[in-house]
DNA sequence: CAGTTGTTTCAGGCAATACTGAAAACATGC
DNA sequence: GCATGTTTTCAGTATTGCCTGAAACAACTG
């Protein structure tokens, strides 16, 4: 199903957000056609008929999507075509893999430790005290986070 | 006082990390040599010569810190270079300032509700949802931190 | 097994961005 | 105010990374 004209614009809404944050516009786009796209389940053909997209991107940068885990693939018995779609609970695992991040975080703090500077220490000290909170806070927050929205991850 | 071995280890440890964000090789060096460098005050033009960067590079990059409010200046009476610093508590500001970004992605979600798919709304509707638990959940957690590591914000 | 359709890979073009170097603008102390 | 050293601006250059289009590859159908 083509797009129409307030699809395109949400598209394009999401696709700006997330290029703010250096995103390629393709996989921006992706994802937010991704997000409201009937039905669900798109093949990569039918993804870059709809969005003005070579194939070649499509597969790419739908590629990336899969292995972030935002998207995953549906085979169909009986038909050669993949569809791909966006995961259930896709948005809450992107925040559970946040902590991946902040243990990276608290690692480079730690590399810090043989240069400690004199002068205010704390500029490095600091960063390894924050990833040591958000460490211990952020399985009860994700905990808190699944039992509220109650839609179950995968 | 320039860099030793150790030092310019660390610094790149900081730039590779922060470079794999996205950000300027430039940026990230700066901020890693803030972090560490001896005396914490810095010149741009002591920065720009340890690093090995020319002086527009380091005005530009270092502007873009100081917007972010990673960075502050420090005038010195009496001398007329400008010095600058890495902000005490500047690693608590930033996930202080991630509230904003929720509140964005809680806009972007409520901006597709008139585009809301018939088939699994939830693609959007999570992502509501999900911006909805940490606008509210980040508040107290900001108070949390703050007191737990009660260095004082600025 | 040949034909058809879907997917991946990759070289090349293109646009965006970072960085440099030099000149202009600015600020401060005399 | 003038002189001096600092900071910003900006045009030019280099680099990076996205995207395309075509060719190789894979999978199903008749």
């Amino acid at each position: 199903m083509p797009m129409d004209d307030a699809q395109h614009a949400y598209v394009d809404r999401v696709a700006t957000f997330f290029t703010m944050f250096g995103s390629a516009r393709a996989w921006a786009e992706i994802l937010g056609w991704l997000m409201i796209c009937e039905p669900a389940e798109q093949t990569q053909a039918q993804i870059a008929e709809d969005l003005g997209l070579s194939a070649g991107t499509v597969s790419t940068q739908l590629r990336a999507h899969v292995q972030l885990g935002m998207v995953e693939q549906v085979r169909v018995r009986g038909d050669r075509t993949q569809r791909y779609r966006l995961r259930s609970g896709a948005w809450y695992a992107v925040m559970a893999s946040e902590l991946e991040r902040i243990r990276a975080l608290g690692d480079l703090a730690r590399a810090g430790d043989g240069v400690l500077p004199r002068d205010r220490p704390e500029r490095v000290t600091e960063l390894g005290d924050l990833a040591d909170f958000f460490a211990r806070e952020w399985p009860p927050l994700m905990e808190r986070m699944t039992a509220e929205l109650e839609k179950g991850p995968a």
